[in-house]
DNA sequence: TCTAAACTCTCTAGTAAGGGGAAGGTAAAG
DNA sequence: CTTTACCTTCCCCTTACTAGAGAGTTTAGA
């Protein structure tokens, strides 16, 4: 299948699928007269996989490692929960990060008229001598 | 003041304000002979206002108009309240992302029981011809 | 069969926002 | 005067791609 089939296949673009392929993710077989790649059927399941696990926010180095367990008929599913929690903990302390912000610029814009008179209790907030939170 | 005060008075890194400098948002005094930085208290506001909005989650190009705002004695505050709107609507749009991420995982992860038995939902959910979401 | 469109390839360079570290000059303290 | 603690520039590294140039290939239609 060509580059552009694959890609389709995974929900990838052709150059989020070529790049895989330059880090070792996913390197098909590739023709040495044309150079065109030619993805296998395990090629687009892994392109598949990558793909589900990049929208959960996985990163490719914890793709990679999601991968070869995916790939190890002996794997336990031990170290596969074990990193879905760590991801989860990972979301969950960002979403703390983030609702607290949220929270404060919420508080800041309420504070301003937003009007066309020159003072503007957000840019005093942020020129205040804050000590980094 | 050098960079190093200036910058720990911002709560910033050495190499962060040098970079600053470098993109053309604090530039110091530069000693002609040796090169040094010095920073003016005027700097130090800068530097501060820009940690404050960096922290806030602004890029570095929405500080530069935050920071022309800031230093635009005419300005209203119409356009900063509009930006931080804008701010706390993307922020908002990241929290539901990540809520739903957090929930599907949570989902997959209770399916999965976590032993040395090789069956995993969580692979097997992330190996599913899912469409991306 | 020819041609033109639609594909593919590699390569370079860029993005955001700095971090790490080398090589070398400078300032301040003892 | 020496040591230590700064400072400087310079270049490469990071994440996960994206854009585009220039050139070769495949495919569909006339």
């Amino acid at each position: 299948m060509n580059i552009s089939k694959a890609a389709a296949q995974a929900g990838l673009t052709v150059k989020t699928v070529r790049y895989y392929d330059t880090i070792g993710m996913v390197c098909p077989y590739q023709n040495p007269q044309t150079g065109y790649r030619d993805y296998s059927e395990r090629d687009i399941a892994k392109l598949q996989f990558i793909g589900s696990a990049r929208r959960f926010n996985f990163s490719i180095k914890e793709c990679r490692e999601l991968l070869s367990l995916y790939e190890d008929e002996n794997r336990s599913s031990e170290t596969v929960k074990a990193l879905t929690m760590q991801k989860i903990s990972d979301i969950e302390d960002r979403l703390t990060e983030l609702t607290r912000l949220r929270d404060k610029l919420a508080h800041l814009a309420s504070a301003c008229h937003g009007d066309n008179r020159p003072d503007c209790p957000i840019l005093d907030a942020f020129s205040a001598n804050n000590p980094p939170s």
